[in-house]
This record gives structure tokens, C-alpha cells and sequence, in this order.
RNA sequence: CGGGGCGUAGCGUAGUGGCUAGCGCGCCUGCUUUGGGAGCAGGAGACCGGAGGUUCGAAUCCUCUCGCCCCGACCA
């Protein structure tokens, strides 16, 4: 039983100055949780309770699933890091340090390699397989910036699992068992979330799904088709490509366009000289870029940006790009700025990538590669050719879905899970192979899952809370029941005190506000800001030999008599 | 790393060259009060983020520095 009169509790009235989203102005306001540094946070006793219901029952489900816990050091040695690679390819984002006698060290910002090889040193044959161990494991990763609150931290809790199969059809099996764990995980969690498919990104990999928890304060953008419950990561969005017969396209014409450098500007041009209706999106907008060194174009139509981190999340093979700048001009004379077109790439040497919306057959204004000179009527695949295609154009909501073709929503959300099958890539630089049946190695294929577990407590309050505090979901509030003793004399205390055994000997976990130095008014601002899912206040009503129930979320309130109102109670939490 | 903002008591803040740094919340003591962040009286608590400088005099002006928050870049 928690008693207020002892708990290690300190409500603040006003809201923090450095806390801007809500979840983290209520966590710091209700005593949960205190900034130590940026990014970096203590639990004290209301949240950490909260942190280790959320973490208890993730444990549960991954146990349920078949899973195994383990449980590795935080603080790890270079060389497995080195072996992969990403000792060097984390850069900065990685903790470094150093012991006494100068040997590098590391702080884990997620556990790939300790896995594999740990699997590596135990087994050696594909009977043993597959395999799904996990651990709950605080990661450490040097944001660049660290941002609202508990969400983004330097230091986190982090649910990391790993499969381990000899097949890809294995693989696939883990995977959905993962997906299954999840789901149920978070249901339980009482959280709101969408499943969408996303990039693998960095950590290389296939197929990757994450579990996105929708709310305005989330920093992941996401596609949703409301229709047909296509969701995506806005880097995984699809554009379905539409060609387009050109045969009747009269043949590109080199006009005049002075001081036309923008979309903006050659379209006043046009508009003036060559008659009315021509908009940004026919003109065709010619991006350079700088990948791994060698210039690329993309081209988009001019009424879109180019979206650099879903170009740059397509773009296979690639690990750096940036936009060209003057000097990268100056060194290619045959770059017109302003006036480039994709009409003499090939020439130059530069492979034109393309977002499918410049489908193949359709005909576009793009530049001349001359000063002040645009080309009318430049068509794809007659004019110019596209090397490859490629996501890469900005997405807006009302796009097509790529399923059913509805106009999409986007939505903000905060990722709270991520599923991917990971392949070979570790195993393979690690080494870690089974022999198979006919006694031939095999290297092994891996699956990675995660669930931020400390960023759940702060999706989960951003999701309940309302303007007077906190609400968690019964399952991972700090208790079930928040009982509220009124009055100077000893009567609601002892009734308050004696129900609250009751509870407890009916399996509810029960917080008991028996300060007698405290105003009704404080007690029940605390209790609505603390946010456990029932409040009962025993006071006033008691000379009817009855108390108060309220339901925290709905406000609802009833009365019930002494003798029946723990029944109730349980029944309320039902 | 670029842009913006901010560092004054545990928390929220006022104070732009002049007396002993002010207020609210919280905290301590006493009395009163007990169904919506109570009232009165008394009290403790601040080297004004740090260093250097200008000045008769600096929380206040200048330089440097450290830290924090927000937007972007980056990252999952």
C-alpha cells in the first residue's frame, strides 16, 4: 500500500519551464519522474512503479511467446563493434570510453553483436534452432538533440529481441511471432497504435514494420489510408506509377526564358509568353546531388520538394548525399543553375534517378542546360532517359494510397515498437554458423524486434492524459484504486485504511491519501493529477454510512455503501 | 552543427547601473480551518550558472565560458 503521508512525493502546482509536450510536464508535475541532465531522467517511486508495471508486463508477453531473457552489460568492449563495423559507422551517437590501461569501451546503444555472438559461443547446430532470446536492457545513445522528455532520451529502457534461423522461411515465422507479441503487448498497454511498414534503414535488413502510437507530439511521420488501413512510414509511402501514352507529344522546342531560376518565376514566364495554365507541376524539377561523391540528378515534379530522408532511405547502395552547392557548380560547368534539365545526363556522366510520378511516357518543362533557356514538351523516355526510380518526392496528404488509391491522411506518432528481419548481416560478420543436415555450415539469419520501454510510459501518458493530470490504463498505473480520507476526525481514516485492506486482499493495489494535514481540495487536485484509474474519497457521505467512487477518465461518479464498496470497486476495475 | 530563447531559493517568477534582491507556490513554528490547490502571525532558505573585465558602485553593461529548452540538420 503507498501512504501519502510517506511516499516519497512532491506535487508541483505550476508546470515546469523547460517542459513543453504534455507527458512531460505531467510526469515532472505529478512526481514521477526529474530531469538529471539533458536527456537523461530519475524515476522516483510513483514512476518507477508505473515503469515497472509497463516493463513486467512486456516481460510477460515475451515469456508467454516462448522467448528467453537474458540480460547483457551495458557497458561493453570495442572489438565486437569493430567487427561489424559500427564502431566507426555509429559515429558520434555512440558513448565512448575509456578504462584505466587506455582499452576502448562503449556504452550499448542496441545489441546486435553481443547476441550473435553469444548464440555463436553456445550453439552449433541447426536442431538447436530457431532460437528468440531478449533482455530489457538501459541503451545509450548521444542524441545530437534530446527532446521531449522521457520520448527521446539519452539514456533509455529498451526491450531488444533477436531471432535466430536457419531459413528465411524460419525467419518469416519468428518474425510474425514477434508481430503476435507485440500486438498483444500493446494492447495490454492500453495503448493506441498502427502497424506501418517502414524502411530498414541503417541497420540493413528486409521486411520492417513499426508500431506507431499515434499523438500530436509524436516526431515520426506516417502515412494512413482511412479506407483500406494501408500505413506507412512517410520514407516506406509507395507511389504507384501511371505511364502515359507520348506518341501525340509535339517535339521538344528550346524557348527563351529570362530570369527564370525558380519554379516560381518560369511560370510567370510561361503563363505571359506562351499562353495561360501552365502550373508548377508541369515543369520538371532537377535536383543534383552528391552520392558517395558522384553526382546524381532527381527529378520530381516542380510542385514538390524532394524529401532528402525518403530519398535518402531508398536509395540503395548509397550511404551519403547532399544537395549541390556552388563550389560543386563551379567544378561542373555543364550544370546550369536554374536551367538544368535531364536531357544530357547521359553525356555528362550523371545517373538520373526519378520519382515514379515522372512516369515514363510524360512530358514535362524542364531546363535547357543553357542560361535563360527552358525546353517545352521534354518527354520521358523520347527526350530523356531515367536510370532508376525512386521514392523520393515529398508526400502530401491526399496522395493516392497504393493499395486502393484513397486519398491518405498523415499523422503524427511516436514509435513505441519495431519489428525487422534483420538477415544475415550480423551472422555474417560475426561468423555465426550452424551446421546443417548434411553436415555443411550455414550461416544463420537473424530477426530484430524493440520496444522502448521507458518511451512507452511517456506514449502511454500522452495518449490518456487530460488537462488536469494524468489517467493511466488500471494495468499500469501506480495503483488501482486512489482512496481520498477527508475530515479532521479519525473515522473516514480508519474506514479509508480498512477498505483499502480489503482491496488489497482482493488483488488491487491500492494508494491511500491519509495525510491529516491536507485539504480536501489538495487531496483531490493530487489525486487527479497522479491519475490512478479510481478515486474513492471517504468523507462527508460516511455519516450516511456510504463513501464516493469516481472513474478518473469518464469523471463519473456513485456512492455505495461502506459493506459493498469494495465489491464495486473490483467491479469498476473490471 | 545552424537559427531562436533562457539561466535569480526546491518549483514558478519580478527586478535593464544605486540602499538590506522582491513576490507566489512549497518548506518550518503556532493558532484557526477540513468537500476542490485554506486563513492569520512568525520563520528558514539565493555566493543572481561560472570566470574575467568596465565602474565609486554590477543580478543589471562588455568579453569569454558552462548548462538548459525550442525549431532545423541528424538519428530510430
Amino acid at each position: 500500500m503507498l501512504r501519502m503521508s510517506s511516499l516519497f512525493l512532491r506535487t508541483l502546482r505550476d508546470d515546469p519551464a523547460d517542459a513543453d509536450v504534455a507527458s512531460h510536464r505531467l510526469l515532472v508535475r505529478a512526481g514521477y519522474v526529474r530531469r538529471i541532465a539533458s536527456g537523461i531522467y530519475s524515476w522516483l517511486p510513483l514512476g518507477y512503479i508505473t515503469f515497472r508495471n509497463i516493463e513486467r508486463i512486456v516481460r510477460e508477453e515475451m515469456d508467454k511467446a516462448g522467448f528467453q531473457e537474458v540480460h547483457f552489460p551495458a557497458l561493453l568492449p570495442r572489438e565486437p563493434y569493430e567487427e561489424t563495423n559500427r564502431w566507426s559507422e555509429y559515429g558520434p551517437d555512440l558513448f565512448r570510453l575509456q578504462d584505466r590501461k587506455g582499452g576502448d569501451y562503449l556504452l550499448g546503444p542496441t545489441h546486435e553483436e553481443v547476441f550473435t555472438l553469444m548464440v555463436k559461443g553456445e550453439y552449433s547446430s541447426y536442431k538447436d534452432l530457431p532460437l528468440s532470446l531478449y533482455q530489457i536492457q538501459t541503451k545509450y545513445r548521444d542524441e545530437p538533440r534530446p527532446r521531449s522528455g522521457i520520448i527521446r532520451g539519452r539514456e533509455f529502457v529498451m526491450k531488444d529481441s533477436y531471432s535466430f534461423d536457419l531459413t528465411d522461411e524460419g525467419l518469416v515465422e519468428s518474425y510474425n511471432k514477434h508481430r503476435e507479441a507485440y500486438i498483444k503487448t500493446f494492447d495490454r498497454l492500453g495503448l493506441q497504435y498502427n502497424i506501418v511498414s517502414a524502411v530498414s534503414g541503417a541497420m540493413g535488413g528486409s521486411g520492417s514494420e513499426e508500431f506507431l502510437a499515434p499523438c500530436e507530439t509524436g516526431e515520426d511521420t506516417y502515412v494512413l489510408c482511412e479506407k483500406c488501413g494501408y500505413a506507412a512510414n512517410v520514407e516506406a509511402m509507395k507511389t504507384v506509377q501511371v505511364p502515359v501514352d507520348s506518341s501525340a507529344t509535339p517535339p521538344l522546342e528550346v524557348v527563351d526564358t529570362p530570369n527564370t531560376p525558380t519554379i516560381d518565376t518560369l511560370v510567370g514566364v510561361l503563363n505571359s509568353q506562351f499562353g495561360s495554365g501552365f502550373t508548377s507541376a508541369d515543369t520538371l524539377k532537377n535536383v543534383l546531388l552528391v552520392a558517395d561523391g558522384k553526382t546524381i540528378s532527381v527529378l520530381v515534379p516542380g510542385d514538390r520538394e524532394v524529401d532528402l530522408k525518403r530519398l535518402g532511405a531508398n536509395l540503395v547502395g548509397i550511404k551519403e548525399v547532399r544537395l549541390f552547392e556552388e563550389e560543386d557548380f563551379a567544378k561542373n560547368p555543364a550544370m546550369v543553375k536554374g536551367y538544368v534539365g535531364p536531357q544530357d545526363a547521359k553525356k555528362h556522366g550523371v545517373t538520373v534517378y526519378a520519382d515514379p510520378r515522372v512516369a515514363p511516357g510524360t512530358s514535362w518543362v524542364t531546363g535547357a542546360n543553357k542560361k535563360n533557356c527552358h525546353a517545352l514538351n521534354v518527354v520521358n523516355g523520347r527526350d530523356f532517359t531515367v536510370d532508376h526510380y525512386v521514392d523520393a518526392a515529398e508526400v502530401r496528404k491526399g496522395d493516392a494510397c497504393p493499395s486502393c488509391a484513397s486519398p491518405v491522411i498523415i499523422d503524427r506518432a511516436i514509435e513505441i515498437g519495431h519489428i525487422f528481419q534483420l538477415g544475415r548481416k550480423y551472422a555474417e560478420a560475426l561468423n555465426l554458423t550452424v551446421l546443417d543436415k548434411d553436415g555443411k555450415a550455414r550461416v544463420v539469419t537473424m530477426g530484430s524486434y524493440g520496444i522502448g520501454v521507458s518511451r512507452a510510459v511517456a506514449a502511454i501518458a500522452e495518449q490518456t492524459h487530460d488537462e488536469i493530470g494524468l489517467c493511466w490504463p488500471a494495468e499500469v498505473a501506480p495503483a488501482h484504486v486512489h482512496i481520498v480520507a477527508t475530515g479532521k476526525e479519525d473515522a473516514p481514516f480508519d474506514v479509508a485504511e480498512k477498505l483499502a485492506f480489503q482491496l488489497e486482499a482482493a488483488g488491487k493495489t491500492v494508494m491511500l491519501d491519509d495525510r491529516r494535514d491536507a485539504s480536501p481540495g489538495v487531496k483531490f487536485k493530487d489525486a487527479e493529477l497522479i491519475g490512478n484509474p479510481i478515486i474513492v474519497v471517504v468523507g462527508k457521505s460516511l455519516a450516511e454510512g456510504k463513501i464516493e467512487l469516481r472513474v478518473r477518465r469518464t469523471g463519473e461518479r456513485s456512492e455505495a455503501l461502506v459493506e459493498s464498496a469494495c465489491a464495486e470497486i473490483v467491479k469498476l476495475l473490471a
